[in-house]
DNA sequence: CTACTATATGCAACTTTTTGCATATATAAT
DNA sequence: ATTATATATGCAAAAAGTTGCATATAGTAG
């Protein structure tokens, strides 16, 4: 669906390999829309044969050569055509929830590990993005304008992850309770 | 991956039929877990095929015969073994954030009334959830015991769509400023 | 000296999910 | 009368995503 949307938009600030996109692409929009490393490579193939991006090779020594993808102007046409388009609100599956929902068949204590669980990786994901926040508000007010609207997602980002773990905390009482 | 084993779980509170469990679901674990009812029949089918549930026909008249599923042993022995092994963390695909990290090719105008829009539906979840949030607390505490487990992941629901909503009014403020 | 991590790709097989169609009846609203 | 909605299922094809493997080098940590 949009994971091709996601690599147009990267590509568009910046030309890169598939593997300069895909450390960018963990580091941003991975946040928000999964993906693993062979889809990324899979739909760089195909936004080729569409041509909506187009590939340049540079040598490398010792290492394999450097595919660089860059945006053409197909590309950019495909990408502001869909961001004028309605998209779908996000999609969630949560399979923890799916678990609480139906622990009654385990004990507390399983439950509250997991949680526990979650909620350090819930807090580490914080911690990452608050970093960047961080480094972005050091920046000078000039440098920021760039940032504008990447920086909301990361706002989203961190109020999303600050009531989750907000949200845990309070599960976590009400199951110890039992 | 665990719509079986979101389908097991509803099934493990009361048999039905592929439809009763739709709706079922579309009020439960629907709000956390992405489904359409096609996903939804093709896993019964499978679920039956793999012995975890069972199907008797009810005849009815006028209408076809509802199938009505019920978890078997085999399917509670599943359900108690994955609900003891660690899940994947939430994976969310939010195409609005990717949108709105590229938006900078498309008006502001564009991206608020996009934003307004899920803002919309955003809040409509947010209304139904508290709906049912107020129906469960106006039970008789013994029968709420029931449904303790439930009511959390209702509650995430509830802080989940609140911080959304607070961060679309952000997001707004932000945007429009430009 | 060895193991691990990072760089840099990608195929093949499989599972999961989506999209679009298809059917048939009952009831409530216009 | 007609239209829309709810009931009640499901197939087939396509798209998307996951899992597991495979390759090859360079640098760093132990």
């Amino acid at each position: 669906m949009s994971l091709k949307h996601a690599i147009l938009v990267l590509l568009e600030t910046e030309p890169g390999s598939g593997y300069d996109l895909l450390k960018h692409f963990n580091n941003s929009l991975g946040y928000f829309w999964n993906a693993k490393h062979q889809q990324i490579y899979l739909q760089l193939k195909k936004l080729r044969d569409e041509g909506l991006i187009t590939c340049d090779l540079e040598k490398q020594k010792g290492k394999p050569d450097k595919k660089i993808y860059s945006i053409t102007r197909e590309g950019e046409k495909e990408l502001a055509e869909w961001l004028r388009t309605p998209v779908a609100p996000n999609s969630v599956n949560d399979a923890l929830l799916v678990k609480i929902y139906g622990g009654r068949m385990c004990s507390p204590e399983e439950l509250i590990e997991e949680l526990d669980r979650h909620a350090a990786i819930h807090q580490k994901t914080l911690d990452k993005l608050t970093a960047i926040e961080q480094s972005y508000l050091s920046l000078k007010p000039e440098s920021r304008e760039k940032y504008r609207l990447p920086y909301l997602t990361l706002r989203r980002g961190i109020l999303g992850e600050n009531a989750w773990l907000e949200w845990a905390k309070e599960a976590r009482r009400e199951i110890t309770k039992s």
